[in-house]
DNA sequence: GCGGTCGCGTGACAGGCGTCACGCCGCCGC
DNA sequence: GCGGCGGCGTGACGCCTGTCACGCGACCGC
């Protein structure tokens, strides 16, 4: 059956092949049928807004599949990427359950499947499916920690080559192809977004990754950079 | 009785004062008696370091009384103050639940009492008691909100006087006194401690606070701050 | 008393990077 | 084809702030 935005939809999550993978997606038999009852699946284009920094939290979105990024802006209109989020990961967990306003804006960066549980819903899913709550729990643990690491890089970083650096080092290993060349990255952002995902700005984006292709560290074709010598990189980034 | 370090020693969860204000010792009579048969309650003098960044995790500590810093540093020795942690928070619980190192280092800032518990009977308290698994996932909630804040304070600031300022803020809202002239704040930190907070170097605080001083925003007397112009300091705060 | 240590204040200097400005290229709709 | 637009490349300039350096006062142990 075709579908719209050409995702295949999976309304199943007893029956999603995701299951071993994920960590949201594995639960009892019992929790499952539970959060397929409660759950709303929908399909959202790139650049839907799932919820924004502020809102009262009306309930959680389970990112099925494509990216989200996550954002949270200063009051002079300033925009920070805090995370990008990938499938299996729930967004806006933490403001659902304290019932404090949303932290951050959430974005989807591709046509996207989602899970939307409203609150209440969820929070009697919590408290009556113990295997859920303790899987929420490490799915926090889990953001709580990226988080850190976010900390580290912003604030430990002596340089933005550094964060840059480090970013790619990231993308790298997470989803990096090896080739004879090098590792090659696919890289779906603008300068402007890998800019607001250091903290820095778009002229200084595109300055870096100039001078690394000057030092032979890295080779850019359109949207995909091929890292030559990640040494060279890895040298750059003591954080 | 007399106790070392001049703080009152309190043994035992179910009758400890501090219940109803504090997240984590506000739990059913059954929850808080397996966690006073699990917890082991010591003191600790200041400058004690209850685990170190990248330590396999031994368990979580639960901070009764006394402040805690918790830590993260580069390679190069920088160090970066993450959070200052206040009675009622459980530090470690992160990296205990997931099993992944320590992503921070504790450290007390003045003579403590914490309640330790090991990993493994951390695991099974909560999976045994559904209100403190729902209680682990309120903390880590509140855990991440305020890396996410920590994270648009250090990412989204445009100069280091913001970052000061927001923090000077950030502690007249949550331990300022009112006093005729402004609000009076007792900053139990060095300014190397200061500047390790927002990511900065010691002279610059310095130089910073001399110039709040000049401005007539504020008054330094000793370890006390006294905060005579709010408005003035919330006009160069604009995150 | 006195040397050592720690925390704070301040000056000089260099350079990284934010800001502004402009030009180029590829893409899309009409 | 052509105008508009979004994304990228690059130059000039200036300020913020990190770095190094030194001095001063407070406190402590001997």
């Amino acid at each position: 059956m075709p579908s719209p935005y050409n995702i295949e939809i999976q309304n199943n999550c007893t029956a999603c092949s995701r299951s071993e993978a994920q960590l949201f997606c594995d639960m009892s038999p019992a929790a499952m049928k539970t959060l397929d009852a409660i759950k709303f699946t929908s399909l959202y284009p790139k650049g839907s807004i799932l919820f924004v920094e502020g809102e009262e939290p009306r309930g959680v979105f389970i990112l099925c599949s494509g990216r989200t990024k996550l954002t949270t802006s200063s009051s002079e209109g300033r925009t920070l990427i805090v995370k990008l989020a990938e499938p299996g990961e729930v967004l806006g967990a933490s403001a659902t359950i304290l019932g404090t306003p949303y932290e951050v804006s959430a974005e989807t960066l591709e046509p996207s499947q989602l899970n939307f549980v409203k609150r209440d819903d969820f929070l009697r899913f919590l408290g009556t499916h113990a295997d859920a709550c303790m899987h929420t729990a490490q799915q926090l643990s889990e953001k709580y920690q990226a988080a850190q690491r976010e900390i580290r890089s912003l604030g430990l970083a002596q340089s933005t080559s550094e964060k840059l650096g480090k970013l790619l080092l990231d993308w790298c290993d997470r989803h990096g192809e090896a080739t004879p060349k090098g590792t090659r990255i696919k890289v779906l952002l603008t300068h402007e977004e890998v800019a607001q995902m250091i903290g820095t700005t778009r002229e200084t984006v595109t300055r870096l990754l100039s001078d690394f292709k000057r030092k032979g560290i890295l080779e850019v074709k359109g949207s995909t950079i091929v890292i030559l010598r990640r040494p060279e990189l890895e040298k750059l980034v003591t954080i």
